[in-house]
RNA sequence: GGCCCGUUGGUCAAGGGGCUAAGACACCGCCCUUUCACGGCGGUAACAGGAGUUCGAAUCUCCUACGGGUCACCA
């Protein structure tokens, strides 16, 4: 077989050479040691949380490296390209503050390595589909347009659950290697009758030998060697992944290759594909899958349709950027929380990743974990910042309450100042939503008697307690002269001055301060439980306060 | 089914031949406390199983079990 012939033959237009492209893509000039990473979603319009993990890594990689990070779309099946989904994948990245160096941008591509969007580089697919036919490593498959759409309609899945798998498979393969040798003749037919061809890469591999390749994440890996023939062109002249990984990954000068374990299976293949290319091949980390629960208690890895899988849920939700790229932190490198402890006011980009401390098995997605985290950052916050975040949520997810805020700043800013700044802050919210019920009943309009007086305390002692309240109160009071006179008011009306005193005799007593405190809190806010008493009521004002009083002892 | 990866408390995990096997979340109890939240102290709870190597194994080897992934002209 006259392998420059058939190569003329398949691609004719093709004049540029691997030569060409080397010339065209140099080796990146960066210092020593320097990372390049890459994030390679494709545009489906959904980005998974999933895909924050190797996007993460990378990013913290190149940039911890004074290499280079870059965004690369994967658009190499139409069938499920959605309309704008790149523009939503670089809105969603700097949402979280994943900043590429390079890549697809709204303004156009930015960098030297371009395009990089896949469907824009077939010319260079194609440049070394023709190298591969010319070294006799892949050969052409014809197919008419009915066994295209057979092809296309066919239930992968249901195959392979099938028992006959074995067989099938030996089928499948058997009449794979009857196509692998056309003569000229048989080609240039298929050709002059129209006939589309997909390219295969011939496999030299015995599975029976093992190739040892090490993992950065999952150590030493065995693998057999790969016997399949891979595709590398589609009926369409469009590459699948694993030519397009191999190219791209070269071209681009990647030297660390992140992404889920999920592709592991495939390696051997890409292997194999950077040897035949003559490439060399970059570094790997496999990342393994985020996992659920699935109703029968096993781990299932987090599906598209599972609530969480979205990426931009989280943002609808209400969970402020950092804590999820914290939750991701403490996820993937298990030292960091220990770290954020000991610098609490470090930002997560601070701390030293490493590659060591990640961990080659999978784990289960937590909320819970997820809130204590975001509960920890939004503590931190100044009531500022607080109050910054629940605008931004409030403006798309909640606008009449965004109404509210905006309406006065400084109202809003002095609840949210309550036990914030000190040693030990508050952690009243997890995400933004939990921010409107806890403000509540400091607006009018909002304020609601969800909890009772309690039903075993004297109605008339209530009253007196509440009205002496009222009659007493100096806005000059400061807390601790405020809270005296609320022992006063217990002692008017036969309860303990001290709660301890209640509870060493209890009999001698109907009650004590304490109670007093909930009876102008329920009254107050409606509510048996609020943030400090006496900075609410200053909140409020003097007026709002007598109010809700006067209102809460006619409901007696 | 073949192949590959994984397996320390409910969850995330430290530990890489010599511990009574860290820590965080969750849970429970106590303390602090005018409620809540915070904080403090304490507690329940784990090396998947079996062989082997060794004076000694969570740690090394093998087998088994279980879980996951994958087996497309998808990525």
């Amino acid at each position: 077989m006259d392998y420059n012939r058939l190569a003329e033959l398949l691609f004719p237009g093709v004049t540029a050479t691997p030569e060409d492209m080397e010339r065209r893509y140099p080796e990146r000039r960066l210092p020593e040691g320097a990372k390049v990473t890459r994030i390679a979603p494709s545009p489906t319009g959904f980005f998974h949380f999933g895909g924050l993990f190797p996007a993460t890594v990378g990013e913290r990689l190149a940039h911890q490296s004074g290499g280079v990070f870059f965004l690369r779309i994967e658009d190499t099946d139409s069938k499920r390209e959605v309309e704008g989904a790149a523009a939503f994948i670089t809105k969603i990245l700097s949402y979280y503050g994943l900043d590429f160096d390079e890549g697809v941008t709204a303004d156009g591509d930015k960098g030297d390595y371009g395009p990089y969007t896949q469907s824009q580089r077939v010319d260079i697919y194609h440049v070394y589909a023709k190298k591969l036919v010319r070294d006799g490593l892949a050969y052409p498959v014809f197919s008419t347009d009915e066994e295209l759409d057979e092809l296309k309609a066919a239930d992968k899945k249901a195959e392979i659950k099938s028992v006959k798998w074995e067989e099938e498979a030996q089928a499948r393969r058997d009449a794979m290697i009857a196509r692998r040798d056309f003569t000229m003749e048989q080609v240039e037919a298929e050709l002059a009758a129209g006939h589309k061809f997909a390219l295969f890469a011939r496999a030299d591999g015995d599975p029976e030998k093992k190739i040892k390749i090490t993992d950065l994440v999952k150590g030493t890996l065995e693998i057999p060697e790969n016997d399949e023939d891979v595709v590398l062109l589609k009926s369409d002249g469009i590459p699948t992944y694993h030519f397009a990984h191999a190219i791209d990954d070269h071209l681009m000068r990647t030297t660390h290759v992140i992404r889920g374990e999920e592709w592991l299976p495939s390696l051997s293949k890409h292997l194999m594909l950077f040897r035949y290319l003559g490439f060399r091949a970059p570094k790997y980390m496999h990342i393994a899958q985020l996992m659920r629960l699935d109703e029968n208690g096993n781990k299932k890895k987090l599906s598209k349709r599972d609530m969480g899988a979205n990426l931009d849920d989280y943002r609808r939700m209400g969970y402020p950027v950092p804590s999820v790229s914290e939750y991701v932190m403490t996820l993937l490198n298990s030292n960091y929380e220990e770290w954020h402890m000991q610098n609490p006011d470090k930002s997560w980009r601070d701390f030293p990743f490493s590659i060591k401390k990640m961990s080659a098995s999978g784990c289960l997605f937590d909320t819970e974990k997820l809130n204590d985290v975001s509960k920890n950052v939004i503590s931190r916050m100044t009531a500022e910042q607080v109050f910054d975040g629940v605008c931004g949520y409030a403006k798309t997810e909640d606008p009449e309450f965004y109404e509210t805020l905006t309406g006065d700043p400084e109202y809003a800013k002095r609840i949210l100042s309550i036990g914030r700044g000190g040693a030990k802050p508050r952690k009243d919210f997890a995400v933004w939503a939990d921010v409107r019920p806890y403000m509540a009943f400091f607006y009018d309009k909002y304020f609601t008697r969800d909890d009772e007086m309690p039903a075993d305390k004297d109605k008339a002692d209530i009253k007196t307690a509440l009205e002496s309240f009222v009659s007493t109160y100096d806005e000059n009071d400061d807390q601790s002269a405020w809270f005296e006179k609320c022992k006063d008011i217990a002692e008017s009306i036969g309860y303990a001055r001290e709660t301890k005193l209640y509870r060493k005799e209890p009999d001698k007593y109907k009650g004590h301060v304490g109670d007093v405190a909930s009876f102008v809190r329920l009254a107050v806010t409606g509510r048996q439980n609020s943030p400090d008493l006496y900075e609410v009521i200053k909140i409020i004002g003097k007026d709002r306060m007598v109010d809700r009083i006067r209102a809460a002892i006619a409901l007696l």
